[in-house]
RNA sequence: GCCGCCAUAGUUCAAUGGAUAGAACAAGGGACUCCUAAGCCCUAGAUGUAGGUUCGAUUCCUACUGGUGGCACCA
């Protein structure tokens, strides 16, 4: 329909003798102001000097004359905006649409490849709410892209090589830990390595030392301890990803790439892309503009850098992508421009089609989160406090754990996703008004109300006046784009409080059995929680049968 | 010091350069003998400061103030 209307707006304005104008079609944030809203006149109107409500006037008349029968209204306001409402027939005929499976599927990217990495938490370190924001975010982004029609592949990074190991296991070893069977375990280790390492010398020298081991992998005994502690942190990330509800398809382990990372380096430092300065190889990004940043430190080992050129390769050899997406924490905007911009220089079109998506970090009102002095707060502690809470007034652990994963999904994807989330727990993580769970209940009382109706839906026998619910539910495939599009997810989620809002009180002010209409209204139930349905998978949040 | 990001109601967040700046929480008031009250209805309350571009600026530009992140061997 959006189409439509440009394409008409376009003719009309070609009419006027004012052709190829930048207008709008948009949707109106007032209701009252029809389905779209078109401002081509105010655009027009300096180029053919003439009065903006002149112009619109003329242009509405064109319109009308195109549109024809699928519109009811089109009239001018305002400074000489053009409000089009659309006519019954079309409203219901997109209330049909939306029963469908593929209500709001898009084709943009049907013939696309994406590859989106997210989470990366690292092995030897506990998974915090830092890894959770960015499985959040990106489990949705991935989502959404797979909406749009592309084939998406889930990719997960992760560290389980250079100092954080090393501080770890050397910290595991002090405490005579022989058979690590715990992540948190390996967590507290890791803190105490880290400490000692800035307050001691000898236990920096032990786990410089333990760092350089871990890459030659010479040590047999080592390399076994290596390789059970890293069984067991990822054991422990699987768990909250099932609970979560990410299956990643592949997984890129450090140790996996840092070889190549370093071979590409050496290769680079011959073509002149890199240069020796101290010891270490570095990148000077100065002459671009960028920061200087060592690749492989001056005794030998890899750093994130050399890595990512490492991981770019590997990525491109398991899965050949047309777009490949990275999301990190916003304070790895820096190196990754340093990182793409060294690729560029070997690797061109891997360089172009690899994008890194920043989002903020989840920031504690009660201070600053550091793993080294033991004050983080991990995914499985908030999980576990969340569903605890919903629990109080859930009827089943099942559905404790469905409420309470929402609100978690919620609190990260309801505002746009590069800024920090301020995160009180006593008022972040609500169970009502702007939150998960009011989704979910404005879905439960639709699912309840199609479970109890003895008639079935119909869409004959509408009222002449569509339901503002109506309206708002021919969006949706808009937003799902839109939201696709800008890769921000809280698109969806703003769209789907204002729908379950607008259900809310149609669902107050409305009988649906036994009332006027009931078999439209009973219709419109059925559009309502499908969307929803559709809207709660694109931010990954589960849809609970009841509450 | 240099570079980046941010600043909207008491609080936490929205708003492709457009119409009366939207929600939620907190505050105050209300309805309901009816399909789930994690709900509904009503009231009050905001664009950091100073300029500029524009028919029109929360949005773009400049400066300032405040916050935050990064800046060579962590990731």
């Amino acid at each position: 329909m959006e189409t439509r209307i440009k394409d008409a707006v376009r003719n009309a304005l070609l009419a006027l003798g004012a052709p190829e104008l930048p207008f709008a079609v948009e949707r109106p944030g007032d209701h009252a102001h029809g389905d779209y809203a078109v401002n081509a006149a105010l655009v027009a109107a300096k180029v053919l000097g003439k009065n903006p409500k002149e112009v619109a006037d003329a242009l509405a008349t064109e319109l009308t004359k195109a549109l024809g029968d699928s519109v009811t209204r089109v009239s001018v306001a305002g400074p000489g905006f053009i409000n089009i409402t659309l006519a019954r027939s079309v409203i219901t005929d997109a209330l049909e649409e939306a029963h469908t499976e593929e209500w709001g599927k898009g084709v943009v990217n049907a013939e696309k490849r994406v590859m989106v990495e997210f989470t990366d938490p690292n092995p030897f370190k506990e998974m915090h709410i830092g890894h959770l924001m960015s499985n959040v975010i990106g489990e949705s982004v991935a989502r959404l892209i797979e909406y749009s029609g592309a084939t998406v592949a889930r990719a997960n990074y992760f560290g389980d090589v250079g100092p954080h190991v090393a501080k770890a296991i050397w910290g595991l070893k002090h405490a005579g830990v022989t058979d690590p069977d715990s992540a948190a375990e390996i967590g507290k280790a890791y803190a105490h390595g880290s400490r000692s390492y800035e307050e001691s010398e000898k236990a920096k020298e032990e786990i410089d030392a333990l760092n350089i081991a871990l890459y030659k992998g010479e040590d047999r005994e080592l390399m076994e301890f290596w390789r059970k502690g890293r069984a067991v942190s990822l054991d422990a990330f699987e768990e909250v990803y099932k609970t979560l509800g990410t299956k990643f398809d592949y997984y890129f382990p450090e140790s996996e790439v840092a070889d190549d990372g370093v071979r590409l380096v050496q290769e680079g430092v011959e073509k002149g892309v890199f240069e020796e300065s101290q010891g270490a190889i570095i990148f000077n990004g100065e002459k671009r503009g960028l920061h200087t940043l060592v690749f492989i430190t001056s005794k030998g080992t890899p750093t994130y850098e050399a890595k990512e050129l490492g991981l770019a390769f590997a990525k491109e050899a398991r899965w050949p992508s047309d777009v490949s997406l990275i999301l990190t924490a916003a304070e790895q905007v820096g190196h990754f421009h340093v990182a793409l911009a060294a690729l560029k220089e070997f690797a061109h079109a891997l360089a172009e089609k690899t994008a890194h998506i920043p989002h903020g970090f989840l920031r504690l009102t009660t201070g600053k989160m550091s793993s080294r002095e033991g004050t983080i707060v991990t995914a499985t502690s908030l999980i576990n406090d969340m569903v605890a809470k919903a629990q109080e007034r859930a009827q089943d652990v099942l559905v404790a754990e469905q409420v309470g994963i929402a609100a978690i999904k919620y609190m990260v994807l309801r505002q746009a996703p590069g800024g920090d989330i301020i995160f009180n727990p006593e008022q972040s993580l609500s169970l009502e008004g702007d939150s998960g769970p009011y989704l979910q209940y404005a879905l439960v009382r639709a699912t309840s109300v199609l479970a109890s109706a003895e008639k079935e839906g119909s869409r004959e026998d509408a009222p002449a006046e569509p339901y503002l619910i109506e309206r708002l539910i021919s969006r949706f495939p808009e937003v799902a784009a839109r939201a696709e599009r800008e890769r921000s997810p809280h698109h969806v989620a703003q769209y789907l409080t204002t729908l379950a809002g607008e259900w809310n009180s149609f669902y107050a002010q409305n009988r649906i059995i036994g009332g006027e209409y009931e078999p439209y209204k009973l219709f419109v139930a059925r559009a309502f929680q499908n969307t929803m349905k559709k809207g709660l998978w694109l931010l990954g949040i589960p849809t609970p049968e009841k509450m």
